[in-house]
DNA sequence: CGCGAAGGTGAGAACGTTCTCACAGCGAAT
DNA sequence: ATTCGCTGTGAGAACGTTCTCACCTTCGCG
């Protein structure tokens, strides 16, 4: 009898003592399925991924991330279900049955520049949703972000407190990404705070590459020595170390001659002595869990949403002072 | 009808088409949960993965042979269910729930340095196991490895067919691990092969740490001159890259006063120039997929066992031949 | 002493499929 | 004309749980 096992209904002690006794004696497993099916009560939650990031800090950020989940889902006795999004054109049909067949109590989204079309769909199925590092367009979704707009801040707020007046950007263009937007946005904002002035030649916006960030920097050096960068702020590791190697080919010290700062703290920029943000990827994982346990709980508490502060993580490449 | 939508008995083409477009108009989707329960056949893969790798490779690790079995499951229209084991405990009785109350069409364990106690418990399961990265004791249990012993192979007679004679080797004890002892096997193996014979002053073995990987290259640089190696073959890439730097510091140029490899293609040895040996980490779990698929059908077709061979990636640290 | 509330129990419907079986039609072979 | 096999069809059991309901006991209280 199954309220001796679940707890679902007055039992005597002794009775449920033989219940659970004959349970053991028997090697008896309930069946989930069956359980499942009657009691409309779903334990897993699925992960869909769109699985084409960038190739370094990828890895990291989809197994942080997961185990963020997988710790969650734990907690609450949840199993993880994945579903891989390969092509880069639309699959919103296939994360349509995805949802359907496998009968989710919650889907957490992991989709950097995930297209809306396939949310739109998603966002139809009556499943607990939560999307994560995006903000998506509809008011009425719940997600769990990073604060990109910060971890410019901190890192700018770093600089001019290391007496920097000319920091440097580089990033990517508004349209490439949020985040290319977030991270200028975070160091326009920290400088005007300042009141230093933002230099428009020291700001040069395309993409994330290595390659662009080397031109950037051999731009900005080509300015007559006043207008020179003291600091150079990339939006991403990648650029910035790439800015070092580039930097150090001329001659130049680094942090002496030039301060250097990123974001995302990648393995190398540790090995770099680069300074960096990091961004807590398990903690976005974890809250998403949360998140889908919340809204499964209480539907009508509305759409959930969460700006995880990233973390500056100061190293020698802007440890000395200017004079 | 199901027969209409499965196609599982013959249905006349009128009636189907009616059906289905019945099907479309009311949104029809099948419930899995009832599917499964009453025809027995599951479509639910779990991946047991105990999580207390090394940091560096194995994020990157992960990725790769999770992806692989994720595609290995698109192929035949299954999911993949995750549990995560943290602890270094034993959680045999934590895995044995997962699988019965899951009810999984197979599971593949993802086990570095596994403990012999849970599989054990999982054995008993009725579920067709694949072990990835772990030759287990029992021989009726399938497995797919990775081919350690060639993996050094390929090195050391890259390094002979480079005119390299005076050969070191530092790897981990053989207590530590099946990977420890392969990894020498093949470095003895391959030098034997070539009539080389095997100078124990230039073998160190204790751990794989960057650490004991410098303490072993001070030692052998301690040798007379003509006792030193003229390559220094390392276990881990992680070992090599330390070995490098340490040799650096003494003044030393790689490849021309001594040529260096290691094992792992981490990102870090791409871009150090690091000869090195690349694991098919995503074949491996696309192999276990498979394999989950065959022993489903026939389990009867016994314990299938696969070796995937390494792939050498030969650069500069080793590009030069000596005179 | 009667009566309601609460604790305990078992039977059986329900969940949404797949599977089995009986049976109807119909052409081909006996 | 009867039998055989085949395609097509619908009814209903089955999968292994949970849930509901009716009922039975026991106790406290008026």
């Amino acid at each position: 009898m199954s309220r001796a096992l679940t707890g679902s209904g007055p039992v005597s002690a002794e009775n449920k003592r033989r219940v659970i006794e004959a349970a053991r004696r028997l090697d008896y497993h309930p069946n989930t399925l069956a359980g499942a099916l009657k009691s409309r009560r779903r334990n897993t939650w699925g992960l869909l991924s769109f699985w084409y990031f960038t190739p370094t800090l990828s890895d990291h950020y989809y197994t942080k991330v997961l185990g963020g989940i997988l710790d969650a889902a734990a907690r609450v006795e949840h199993r993880v279900l994945l579903l891989n999004v390969v092509g880069r054109f639309d699959r919103s049909e296939e994360c349509r049955r995805f949802c359907h067949e496998s009968q989710l109590a919650g889907l957490a989204i992991l989709a950097p520049r995930s297209t809306e079309s396939a949310i739109e769909v998603l966002r139809r199925q009556r499943i607990p949703t939560v999307l994560l590092a995006y903000r998506p367009r509809a008011p009425e979704l719940s997600f769990v972000d990073l604060d990109n707009v910060q971890a410019s801040r901190l890192v700018v707020e770093h600089l001019l407190s290391q007496g920097h007046r000319r920091v440097a950007f580089f990033g990517g263009e508004y349209k490439l990404s949020a985040n290319a937007r977030d991270r200028h946005d975070g160091y326009v904002t920290a400088l005007e705070q300042a009141g230093v002035q933002v230099d428009p030649r020291l700001v040069h916006q395309q993409d994330f590459t290595s390659g662009f960030a080397i031109e950037a920097f051999h731009k900005v050096w080509a300015l007559p020595r006043a207008a020179r960068p003291t600091a150079i702020f990339c939006a991403t590791d990648r650029m910035a170390l790439a800015v070092g190697d580039a930097a150090r080919v001329r001659g130049l010290h680094v942090p002496r001659d030039l301060a250097l700062a990123g974001i995302d703290d990648e393995p190398a920029a540790s090995s770099a002595q680069l300074t960096t943000v990091r961004y807590p990827f398990a903690e976005m994982g974890l809250q998403a869990g949360e998140m889908l346990g919340k809204l499964a709980d209480a539907p009508e508490a509305g759409p959930l949403r969460v700006l995880l502060p990233p973390q500056l993580i100061v190293r020698e490449s802007t440890s000395l002072k200017i004079g």
